[in-house]
DNA sequence: CTGAAAGCGCTAACAC
DNA sequence: GTGTTAGCGCTTTCAG
């Protein structure tokens, strides 16, 4: 493998000296046109490029941030991630990824980490406070995707939960649904808790109870949409319709609500969350929240590169808008125009 | 920001010489066990940890590999990235990625790309072939992750295409089907064609014959799916069976077989490839073949690093297993016992 | 076993 | 405008 060429080999070639090659190289105003010329004429020629390691070492900075994910990553993360390295491909920066993984090592692996990236992006929470605290110590910027944590004040940009929520909520009211049920994400999830206020304000404000039972704790996953809607049908007067915290979860529902041998979404309507991109594909197309998933990326790497500029600035707390998706499984658009009687029907399950 | 603790901080309070510290880290048997102790002490004191910069640019190494993806990113790659970053984390090496965007930049990109990696995966067939043969000239060591590439021989690791949509058709042939379709994916994906071969192989061993309108090219995507299954179904003779070159264009399928009124699986039976994670999720619950994704960026890995290690071994072309996953769509698991005479019926589309 | 010293390739004062 | 030079933090001969 014939060596590199490195700023040397261009310095001499050109017949300066290597503190103009570097300064060419860095577009420095103080170097003569006709010099300039000549250096990136070799530097062409030599198809030089500088080596980032010594760079980096001269200059204390990595032009690299890390992307560190939780080990739970549903379909939507990529999406995520492509944001995130688009935006960051703009700047010439490069990404690293992380999953957790095991806790053990990311202790270890957070000191290590410190001088090999400028700046780190979170997804959802995929890591204790206690170490954000101490990212904040080491003055290591760093970015939430996600609801910005409570006892470590940070940059974050999340999505606007709250407002989804209760727009969807508030749809199926519009659709003269009186009885609703959420299904919930675990709760320490952070957005899941600002969806079920969304949920319980649309409700109060239309006047309506929020029986207990009908908010049921989910776990963001197919199966545990699947059992809560079971649990849901199971109940003595079960509810018309329902909220579920992804998208997922909401198929799960569907599928629960299908061997009840209800009719969807006359029987029993359902939005879910997220805008999964199978979403549309389902049967009934799922109505649901969109969440701008790349933009939530690329709006971290923008916040992440200011913070990385200007360290003393205040928190940035950006929130996405939301909007409501509407296709099928929330009554709209259906062809047959019976779905405004069908759902006083009777409940009962088939199966039992 | 306290500045890090460097060799010399370390070297310095432990009463030895940086070249003792190093070795030390470097677990270099010729170091007194007793300096030993006491060096591993400071360092933990200290918190220190080597600048990777620093030592990357002693070592001429980088301890890290890119992984590229293409701009068209399925759900399943998520399931890859986990694979390889898992893996590589347990080498203690990182993971930078980078998505192909634009054509115009992977030029300057790959040539920057050298002494920032030890080596590169790439997905799918995510890069040019000159690219590749340029990687190999350059002795830059890369594995795909797919077909290897007829014109520039290499590592790499894919799945058993072939096995897996000939056991496919196979089952459907089981089934009692003679009508089968394919709807593959574009013709310069290699992994389609040999999933075509399988098809083809299986419907020849059964002495069927090939009519070519059965033969759709795809796109991969949703979308497209449903044009194909249109596409089939307005034939004067539909097939009563049909094989999805990927998980997402069977779902298209199925989508359109329903505008036509079809009875799924009855009337149609639809298998995919992929085995996607919402597979299981739609209705009818799809019938696929699974490529073990995670498993393919581990591989992928150990390769690399394999060929990092020892540049001059001869190539390896890895295949992984891929199987059958019986689900309803094939017309299996079926509860309703009318599957095998309904097939027969009619297929006039509803809506012509 | 341990230390001194020469790079690794680049940037940025500092002179001229 | 341009060159000289001193680091950046670590690894690795080469002596001892």
């Amino acid at each position: 493998m014939k060596k590199n060429a490195t700023v040397y080999t261009v310095a001499e070639r050109a017949g300066v000296s290597i503190a103009t090659v570097s300064r060419t190289l860095a577009g420095s105003p103080k170097v003569a046109s006709l010099t300039r010329q000549r250096v990136l004429q070799v530097v062409d020629e030599l198809n030089y490029v500088p080596h980032p390691a010594a760079r980096r070492l001269a200059h204390q900075r990595t032009d690299t941030i890390a992307l560190v994910f939780p080990d739970i990553s549903g379909p939507y993360y990529s999406s995520v991630i492509r944001g995130v390295e688009q935006a960051t491909g703009v700047h010439d920066y490069n990404v690293l990824i992380y999953g957790t993984r095991d806790k053990a090592r990311s202790d270890q692996f957070l000191r290590g980490l410190t001088s090999k990236i400028d700046g780190l992006i979170f997804l959802a929470r995929s890591i204790e406070e206690d170490y954000l605290a101490w990212l904040q110590k080491q003055d290591i910027p760093f970015v939430l995707i996600g609801p910005s944590a409570p006892l470590a004040p940070s940059d974050s940009v999340s999505v606007d939960n709250l407002h989804g929520a209760y727009q969807a909520a508030r749809h199926l009211l519009w659709h003269g649904h009186r009885r609703i049920a959420i299904i919930t994400g675990p709760s320490n999830s952070p957005d899941c808790r600002q969806r079920l206020d969304g949920y319980k304000r649309a409700l109060r404000e239309a006047g309506l109870s929020l029986p207990p039972e009908w908010i049921i704790t989910g776990n963001f996953q197919y199966e545990g949409g699947r059992t809560a809607m079971v649990q849901l049908c199971q109940q003595d007067s079960p509810p018309t319709a329902v909220l579920a915290a992804n998208d997922e979860m909401a198929m799960g529902a569907i599928s629960a609500a299908r061997q009840y041998r209800l009719r969807l979404p006359e029987d029993m309507a359902i939005i879910g969350f997220d805008d999964i991109q199978v979403a549309g594909m389902i049967d009934p197309p799922l109505t649901t929240v969109l969440q701008p998933m790349q933009r939530l990326g690329e709006k971290a790497v923008e916040l992440l590169f200011q913070r990385i500029r200007t360290q003393g600035a205040p928190w940035q707390n950006e929130i996405l808008p939301t909007h409501l998706v509407v296709r099928r499984s929330c009554g709209c658009l259906t062809n047959q125009g019976l779905s405004q009687k069908s759902r006083v029907s009777a409940l009962t399950p088939f199966s039992r």
